[in-house]
RNA sequence: GGUCCGGUAGCUCAGCUGGAUAGAGCAGCUGCCUUCUAAGCAGCAGGCCAUUGGUUCGAAUCCAAUCCGGAUCACCA
């Protein structure tokens, strides 16, 4: 039922008659009519005025006149300028439609039904400070590219990959240990990764004033950082971990403990969840059996000082170090080791994501092309979700600098902003105060959501705390109202919808011929955001249908409208909007409640 | 310096596989609630699409150069 498709076959057949072209249907190139004209679809004319011989107009009319006569579907057509707007009748489009009402779950494919195994990893938090701005924008990505390669039908395996040793962790227990009086997350009423975060910036800010006194007394700066009392202390305590210290050791899970509690809670407001936990402790030495497998191969090379190395300046890439001299492992190391390890794990899994910040666009261009090199054929189905920075007016979020919006107060934030809004409207003083508290979660969290997720991945956002985010006009409560006004109308029709009739014959308002074509879209949406793991997609859309409800609410009666058929149909179609809306809300995530 | 990404209304963003008069929202100004939810609708105002050249019947969109901003080029992760 793809209509452009046929339309193209039509107008291809017609200017092949017309003027003895051979033009195949994939060539014709189709638009949606622009809102100014009438038509559904417009065809540019330039491109056969040539073997025309014509005018555009001219052409413009020769071929609206011959794809009417080859096509009954075709009920009008005008010519303005060199564009031919076609028009398909009323009785077209209401069969379309037809075809979506019917459809309980129009637009998404059924569960697995693909065949298609794809592991996505999403969130990798980092366990010596709680989550900010950034790493929501992380977690609401990877999550809702998720959900939209689950409505193609993929089985979607989610990923975290917590990162949870180092010596940025080293750092918290150390300062924790010297300056902490035993504080725990019961003593000190905050939540545990939290806690941890406090003794992150505390290291630091010990850490500075120890490089000030030191290049006080003339060392330079690069040696007092590395010589720095604080500093020499993190790295023997991460020497010690690795050499699994009990007393380190124990320290280590006990803070990395508090860490995980509070990290539940945020992924829990959130709204993400993984179907499989990886820990770098556990994942760090894997892939020094791929260094010795490349060595062999000859893909890597020894370097003088015992180091291993890959060349690839042939592709733009520089050399890249895969192993240290002292035989221990580089990032890149582990995350070949990871991915390797991955596939063994998952066999049936065809393409690997990873939900990172393009920062690191270098590393998995190399990661990749040294995956593909050592004859991984699944090397080529890997991708790097990348996506920008989150900024804020100053510049960039520091974590040990304190500068940075943190997930948890910026969460309770919305959600408190959407309760003063709630209820300030006195439309939901009937709720009990759970269902309340539910709408307020629900509202606060749809309006952050949709605020990071209409923006394309790839590009960097600007989040100004000062200004917070809009609850009216572009944005998730706009499109959420939209579905509760509908299912409002549809509890008060109190009436099952099931076999209302659409009859072929009503005359259509502007405004449902325009929902109409919208509905007909969004599996096309879908598939594209799907393809191109364009979330913004989704969300662009969804507010484009929401908003022309909204006009057709404020234009046509539903439940008011006096002839049968107009009104029936007028159910009908209000109906596969809310579907369109909360499928297309889930899909990134949102939810959308029943009343508002 | 090399590579990559970006520069569209006062602000935040769409549009970018070339097509008609460049769109939304916010902020500002006007109207519209005795009628299915006004978190809404209708309207006004706001633009040398960074600059310059090129390709084309046609360029915000493609190409080149320049300017500005950011990232990256570790035996860090």
């Amino acid at each position: 039922m793809n209509i452009e498709h046929f339309l193209s076959k039509t107008i291809s057949a017609a200017v092949n008659q017309l003027f003895t072209l051979n033009t195949k249907p994939e060539d014709v190139i189709l638009q949606k009519t622009k809102k100014e004209f009438e038509g559904d679809f417009t065809l540019v004319t330039f491109p056969y005025i040539k073997a025309a011989k014509l005018s555009p107009e001219k052409t413009g009319e020769a071929i609206g006149e011959e794809i009417s006569r080859l096509n009954s579907d075709i009920s009008t057509y005008n010519v303005v300028k060199g564009f031919l707007n076609i028009s398909l009748s009323t009785s077209f489009w209401l069969k379309q439609f037809k075809t979506i009402s019917a459809d309980a779950h129009y637009g998404i494919k059924p569960a697995n039904s693909s065949g298609k195994q794809i592991m996505l990893e999403y969130s990798s938090p980092n366990t010596n400070k709680p989550l900010h701005l950034g790493h929501v924008r992380n977690n609401l990505l990877g999550y809702a590219v998720a959900s939209i390669l689950k409505t193609q039908g993929h089985d979607v395996v989610k990923v975290n990959l917590v990162n949870d040793r180092g010596i940025h962790i080293c750092k918290s227990m150390l300062a924790w240990k010297l300056f902490g009086n035993g504080e725990t997350p019961e003593s000190s009423g905050l939540k545990g990764d939290h806690l941890v975060g406090k003794y992150y910036v505390e290291f630091d800010k010990a850490y500075k004033k120890e490089i000030q006194e030191l290049t006080s007394q003339g060392m330079s700066k690069e040696n007092a950082e590395k010589q720095a009392p604080l500093m020499v202390q993190a790295q023997e305590m991460l020497l010690k971990w690795e050499a699994g210290d009990p007393e380190t050791i124990k320290l280590w899970k006990m803070m990395n403990n508090w860490v995980y509690d509070g990290f539940k809670v945020s992924y829990q407001k959130l709204g993400v969840e993984f179907d499989k936990t990886y820990y770098e402790s556990n994942t760090y030495l894997l892939g020094k059996e791929v260094v010795q497998e490349g060595l062999e191969k000859g893909i890597f090379y020894k370097k003088e000082n015992n180091s291993v190395a890959i060349d690839l300046s042939a592709d733009k890439l520089d050399e890249k170090i895969v192993l240290r001299s002292d035989g221990t492992s580089v990032y890149i190391t582990q995350d070949l080791g990871t991915a390797i390890e991955r596939f063994k794990e998952y066999p049936k899994t065809s393409q690997m994501i990873y939900t990172v910040g393009n920062e690191q666009d270098y590393h998995f261009k190399v990661l990749f092309k040294i995956l593909e090199k050592l004859g991984y054929d699944w090397a080529k189905e890997c991708y790097h979700l990348s996506y920008g920075m989150v900024e804020l007016p100053e510049g960039k979020m520091k974590s040990r600098e304190g500068t940075v919006v943190d997930a948890d107060d910026l969460m309770d934030g919305m959600v408190e902003a959407a309760r003063e809004v709630t209820e300030a409207s006195g439309k939901i003083d009937s709720f009990s105060q759970e269902e309340k508290d539910t709408l307020f979660t629900t509202i606060g969290m749809g309006a952050l959501k949709y605020f990071i997720l209409k923006v394309d991945p790839k590009k960097k956002m600007l989040f100004d705390p000062k200004e917070s985010i809009d609850l009216q006009g572009n944005t998730g409560p706009f499109i959420q109202y939209a579905h509760a006004r509908i299912k409002s109308i549809l509890r008060n029709y109190n009436k099952p919808t099931k076999d209302l009739v659409i009859e072929a014959n009503i005359h259509l308002h502007e405004k449902e011929r325009e929902l109409v074509k919208l509905l007909y879209d969004f599996p096309k949406v879908l598939e594209e955001a799907a393809k191109t793991y364009n979330p913004s997609d989704v969300a662009n859309y969804t507010y484009e249908l929401a908003k022309l409800f909204n006009q057709f609410f404020s234009e046509c009666p539903v439940l008011k409208e006096e002839n049968n058929a107009v009104r029936e149909f007028r159910i009908k179609l209000i109906e596969s909007t809310a579907l369109v809306i909360k499928n297309g809300m889930l899909s990134l995530g949102i939810e959308v409640p029943e009343r508002m």
